[in-house]
DNA sequence: ATAAATGTTGAGTTGATACTCAACTCCTCA
DNA sequence: TGAGGAGTTGAGTATCAACTCAACATTTAT
């Protein structure tokens, strides 16, 4: 059973030892929007607010991110083209592995 | 000079010779709105409504979704991969040409 | 045991998104 | 010339996203 936006941010501030208070202090919103987020009271914030999260946590942000079903502005940059739709719907269909994805991380490389 | 929402859409629509009305009729809106999303006086419709009036225009949706800006379910689902997300940024920070982007393209295909 | 720190809840607020409705104008063609 | 089809405009509305504020509960340290 895959696990909510609420519990993986819950677990990632308790694991750097940072309060509901201060975490909300530094992203700079209410602390008990933070409470209400990690109950899953209300969906996941805005995708810059779970960037600011991830900066205050210092941890990645593409989990969090890609568990909100957010967009971030720089992923929603790239799709502004036709060509990256496309690509996107083809792979989608495959269904790539993670093993897959960086294979195809990989060639993006090689392609400079 | 790119062209806007607005102006994709008419031209579209009227290469297909169907009235704003009809369009609006088949998609489930208003006809004032369509007036008024081609003449860019207002913002472009959510994702959904696009896809709708692509579908009714019988034409593909990738130029005037991305065009908009919006995103679409089924780019939406691509991205709730980190590894996905993590491939985009990459991506973003080396701003592929559109050639490179089809090479890209044929890579995945041989990817299978 | 109690004070301080921390977390939860309900009820609102604010601004943006995605539209609708009524009232026009303009064009054409019989 | 006037009726019908097509397009435009201003003003308003409904819904939702993304929060805040005040009050209360719970946990922790001493």
């Amino acid at each position: 059973m895959k696990t909510t936006f609420g519990t993986l941010l819950k677990e990632i501030r308790r694991s750097k030892n940072i309060s509901q208070r201060d975490l909300a202090k530094s992203v700079g919103c209410d602390f008990t929007y933070i409470s209400k987020i990690e109950n899953d009271r209300l969906p996941p914030p805005a995708a810059d607010t779970i960037q600011k999260i991830c900066t205050v946590l210092e941890t990645p942000s593409e989990i969090l991110m890609a568990n909100s079903g957010k967009v971030s502005t720089e992923v929603r940059d790239m799709v502004t083209n036709p060509e990256a739709i496309k690509f996107l719907q083809e792979v989608h269909q495959m269904n790539l592995s993670d093993t897959e994805w960086k294979a195809l991380h990989n060639q993006l490389k090689s392609l400079r």
